[in-house]
RNA sequence: GGUCGCGUAGCUCAGCUGGAUAGAGCAUCUGCCUUCUAAGCAGACGGUCACACGUUCGAAUCGUGUCGCGAUCACCA
């Protein structure tokens, strides 16, 4: 902050003039409530410079400071700490000079290198699930949160069509689909596709059933079940680029991206390119015989290639298989030469990936830099923690996963049910109503996972999820849709004719909390882009509308006799509700009008 | 067993590079709707920051160890 470097340099001239030491740095905090000032220098550290009694130090600064600084009005030392009482006009001047920012806090990007950020990576062979809103949530969120930082950003997925789990929903359609098709079922094209997933297992669990009574054994069964070797068979023949294979393969992952689009929709993400692994699992593999010319792989005698890491402390990995066929780090490698390719500009990625795949990100990141690019030292696994249901753990096959469509839907179901019983809302359309269901039903949604640190697992319980209360989505929109009640009720009653001019007089204290609240958001944008975290932004943001609610409920804005006081303060509101909006805007949720 | 992550109020979570008496929300209790939306505000109650030792002016934060929970240690992805 500029008066952060203001008071630096005059606090290290401070302690030059009255002790003759310069000092490397001085170190601030907000002062805390329970005493009087904004801005507090701690003085301990100064200790091993300058000797002294900490509190006769801070004394002296502050006399030399209060002098010396306009900015500085009062101030006072507990223990050894330098409390700074900054003055209203800088406030009122800060206030003045970025009331007009349209996008107050963004870094308009300039930087030459882009980052690009991988999100989502589905699966073909079943619909999106809450692990994947998780997922989808946090990449599009830093996605947006690296733009507002001034980064350049691709947002990117790669998506899983190929391999034996989709040849398992296309073998389980053959048998049982009777040419069945989206359109004639009227079933999104991923859930069609996903209740024949679960087809296949179910047949190849019955299978399994019948070999093991007539007195196969399980193991034997599990390989021989004839459903599984045609699945495996059916990927041979994919493999081998078999025309009818091919054929139903492009047909039935249509059927998902078009019910993927659909779910990415409403969920409010989107992406600037699409890998497939069809077309990359291939790559890697001259990547890999360069690595072995290098000596950083080697090559056992079975003609498997590895790479030793136990210097690194971590273990040896396979990086080809004995057959010379690719493997998950092979490809893996390969696709991130290829994004380099694609965007000559890349500077850095970031993987957002399960923590489960931790380790697997660790070797990526370690083989990428040995091998030697420029890009590798800025590598980022944005490593989220699994969302845990109150039953316990998901599984697909055991029909606990939340579905994705399905989970949306009830939030804003649960939105209606809840506005209803408050009786907000009269008056509107039926259109506009459901329209508003969904905004808050999905911020409540969006906030509640997006409120957390990324790292830590969530215990989601889809019942106890949607709470209107408190640090929530819909708390923070309502508070924006009072805002914005105010303003249209201002513009009404103010005539035009009123010079806009801010009051010089003093502040009060609720809206110098509310000054102090709004300066604090570009450094949350710049820590929350270092971190990868929009939890931060989520946090602050609550801070902010809870400062604002507090000066809301304890000052007159529309009823302030004084008309220029009355301006100051809708200016006020008018500038939380814009940082509101951009806020919400880096966790893609959005704001509504009223509610 | 090795490696990694987590452990803060009854519950859900904050706590920035070490700083003052540990912060919110939910739940419980007390006040506040004839002034701009009460999905709100003000307040009370609630803590051995898992435990121990160490580093120092100062530790929830850093280090080591112990315990608990989870993940991971495939020629799967």
């Amino acid at each position: 902050m500029e008066l952060q470097e203001i008071l630096t340099s005059k606090t290290q001239q401070a302690v030059a003039a009255i002790f003759g030491v310069s000092l490397p740095d001085i170190e601030f905090q907000p002062t805390r409530k329970d005493f009087e000032g904004d801005i507090t220098v701690v003085v301990f550290p100064m200790l091993r410079f300058v000797k002294g009694n900490p509190e006769e130090i801070g004394k002296k600064i502050g006399v030399f400071l209060e002098k010396n600084m306009a900015e500085v009005t009062r101030f006072n030392v507990v223990k050894g700490f330098l409390n700074l009482v900054i003055s209203d006009a800088y406030y009122i001047d800060f206030f003045n000079r970025i009331k007009d920012m349209p996008y107050f806090g963004y870094v308009k990007s300039e930087a030459k290198d882009a980052v690009l950020v991988e999100y989502s990576s589905p699966n073909t062979n079943k619909p999106l699930h809450l692990g994947h809103i998780r997922n989808n949530l946090l990449g599009y969120s830093v996605a947006e949160i690296l733009k507002a930082s001034g980064k350049k950003v691709y947002k990117a997925q790669i998506i899983n069509d190929r391999g034996i789990h989709i040849c398992k929903s296309m073998v389980a359609w053959q048998h049982f689909g009777n040419g069945e098709t989206p359109e004639s079922t009227g079933l999104k094209g991923d859930k069609l596709v996903g209740n024949y997933y679960v087809a296949f297992d179910k047949a190849y669990k019955e299978e399994i059933a019948a070999l093991v009574a007539n007195g196969t054994s399980k193991e034997i069964a599990e390989k021989e079940a004839s459903i599984l070797q045609e699945a495996q068979k059916m990927l041979l023949k994919w493999e081998a680029g078999d025309a009818e294979v091919v054929t139903l393969w492009k047909t039935m992952n249509g059927w998902v991206y078009d019910g993927f689009e659909v779910t990415y929709k409403n969920l409010g993400v989107d992406f600037d390119k699409l890998y497939y692994e069809s077309d990359t699992y291939l790559l890697g593999k001259d990547v890999v015989q360069l690595g072995l010319e290098k000596g950083i792989f080697e090559k056992d005698p079975d003609g498997s290639v590895w790479i030793d890491l136990t210097d690194e402390g971590l273990d040896r990995k396979i990086v080809l298989r004995s057959d010379g066929t690719a493997v998950y780090m092979t490809q893996d490698i390969g696709t991130a030469i290829q994004r380099a390719t694609d965007y000559p500009d890349i500077g850095g990625m970031v993987y957002t990936v399960g923590n489960e795949q931790d380790y697997h990100f660790k070797v990526l990141f370690l083989i990428l830099k040995k091998l030697g690019f420029s890009w590798a030292e800025k590598l980022h696994h944005l490593s989220y923690g699994m969302v845990d249901l109150p039953s316990g753990k998901m599984k697909s096959r055991e029909g606990t996963v939340v579905d994705a469509d399905d989970l949306m839907a009830d939030m804003t179901q649960e939105a209606a049910k809840i506005a209803e019983e408050l009786g907000k809302l009269e008056g509107y359309s039926e259109t506009e109503k459901q329209e508003l269901y969904r905004i808050i039903g999905l911020g409540a949604l969006k906030y509640y996972i997006l409120k957390v640190d990324p790292k830590k697992r969530i215990l989601f319980d889809p019942e106890e999820s949607v709470d209107f209360q408190g640090n929530t989505g819909p708390f923070i929109q309502y508070t924006y849709a009072r805002i914005q009640s105010i303003l249209r009720k201002a513009k009404e009653q103010e005539p035009q004719d009123v010079v806009e001019e801010n009051t010089s007089e003093g502040l009060h204290p609720k809206e110098k909390e509310l000054i102090k609240q709004i300066q604090l958001f570009p450094e949350t944008i710049q820590l929350a882009a270092e971190n990868l975290s929009p939890a931060l932004i989520a946090n602050y943001t609550y801070d902010l509308v809870k400062e604002f609610n507090s000066f809301y409920q304890q000052v007159s804005i529309l009823g302030e006799s004084d008309a220029r006081r009355r301006i100051f303060r809708v200016q006020l509101s008018q500038k939380v509700g814009e940082v509101v909006q951009s806020a919400f805007a880096l966790l893609g949720i959005v704001v509504p009008e009223r509610m």
